[in-house]
DNA sequence: AGAAAAGCTTGACACTTGTCAAAATTTTTC
DNA sequence: GAAAAATTTTGACAAGTGTCAAGCTTTTCT
């Protein structure tokens, strides 16, 4: 019986057949996670959204964190090349800053249900260690992600960074979570909002030379335009 | 019997000691969501962490929900004060920025285990409708109690503001945020760099005229201290 | 003091949880 | 095609869940 301590001298196609089940099943762990947060997601659940039965689940996972913590790479892995074309295209400033923020509103208009699964799981860190390491390489790794844009800000303004790459990560992962709870809780202006509020953000941190940047996120018709206050 | 449903026509003594043990009950409730979160709080754990046995909840409280949320609002009024004395208190803009940030400091050393109970409710709010009007009424407060330093620093600034309450914010918060995951992480740094990405981000957002805030925050100097990137 | 109300405990209920072992099924191997 | 191995199902387990009702204890009222 090929079990979960001994996958050495075992032939090639039956060590990629198991990871690919192993994929399968985590998968199925991720839409469970996505559709009912952690707190209620249990093995039977993510049994459901798969095509076998709950038993399947201790042949190809040590236990429930195993296999959770394989879903949660397996979730990385789609993420953090995401906004990578994005920054390999733009030729200008403003091919940057809209193809970015067209970028993030595709995420919170397709990917909602899969983002909150993100923060719940970074929530479940403060209180249980076994997910720490993960989530943190985890969290690193977007946050690198945001930093390849800003170098691409850099490089087509000329101007130098104004903040380090955990300061923008934090400043664009909060706006972002504010968004998606606006946006899971109907507010049909959320991600226009955030889109006005990166941009924001971006021009200030990225010292825009152009006058435009003041123009289109001056807080006078910000306030104006979104009633806030 | 005074039931949960007939609370009109009661002596008003009566109605407070109920309503002081529902604080005590829902005071265990928070320091159970703080030691244990969301996930792993039941009403036998809650009972544990108070002076009664687990059936008195059903007596206080209608449901488990209801006992969160009590428990929330209770978490709420202790919060959205926390640093309007450090807002009447500065009279320099250097005051209140060195209050400001130690009263962030003093949170996060005094206050983390109960802190993160709120970013785990509110991550449970992606998933749980029923949290939702309670938990953005708390976030709501909170933002304007940040938005309520900002404009003491406009006084003392005479720069208007150049972000919306919900920008300063989400950046706040989201610095906030990554210090408590490391802070719990045993991080002994994390506090430290986080007063100093604060004081940067407020810095740059609040254009002080002063030379002195690009010296004491200038990429040069944090990217050297911090080795990031 | 006695009656009534309030406060609290106990124990049960139906249900769910993670885990695991044995059996049934499928696939591979010779 | 039979034996062996791998895979999947089934059913059970002990523990834990929210909820509730019956009864015990304490307080309050007259």
């Amino acid at each position: 019986m090929q079990n979960l301590k001994e996958l050495d001298r075992i032939p090639r196609q039956r060590v990629d057949k198991f990871a690919e089940r192993r994929a399968e099943l985590a998968e199925a762990a991720l839409q469970t996670l996505a559709e009912l947060g952690y707190a209620r997601t249990s093995l039977r659940e993510i049994a459901q959204n798969s095509e076998f039965t709950h038993g399947v689940l201790h042949y190809y996972f040590r236990d429930k964190v195993d296999l959770i913590l394989c879903s949660v790479r397996q979730y990385k892995a789609r993420c953090v090349t995401r906004y990578d074309q994005v920054t390999a295209d733009a030729r200008t400033y403003e091919d940057l800053m809209t193809g970015f923020l067209a970028a993030l509103a595709q995420t919170m208009r397709g990917e909602a249900h899969m983002h909150r699964l993100w923060y719940d799981i970074r929530s479940q860190t403060l209180f249980e260690t076994a997910f720490r390491a993960d989530v943190a390489e985890l969290d690193k790794s977007l946050e690198n992600m945001i930093w390849r844009i800003m170098c691409r800000f850099v490089e087509l303004t000329g101007e130098p960074q104004s903040m380090p790459p955990p300061v923008i990560y934090a400043m664009i992962d909060g706006l972002f979570q504010q968004c998606l709870l606006k946006h899971l809780s109907g507010d049909a202006r959320a991600i226009d909002q955030m889109q006005a509020d990166v941009r924001l953000v971006l021009s200030t941190i990225t010292k825009k030379p152009a006058a435009s940047a003041r123009v289109t996120a001056s807080p006078g018709r910000r306030a104006k335009g979104r009633r806030r206050g």
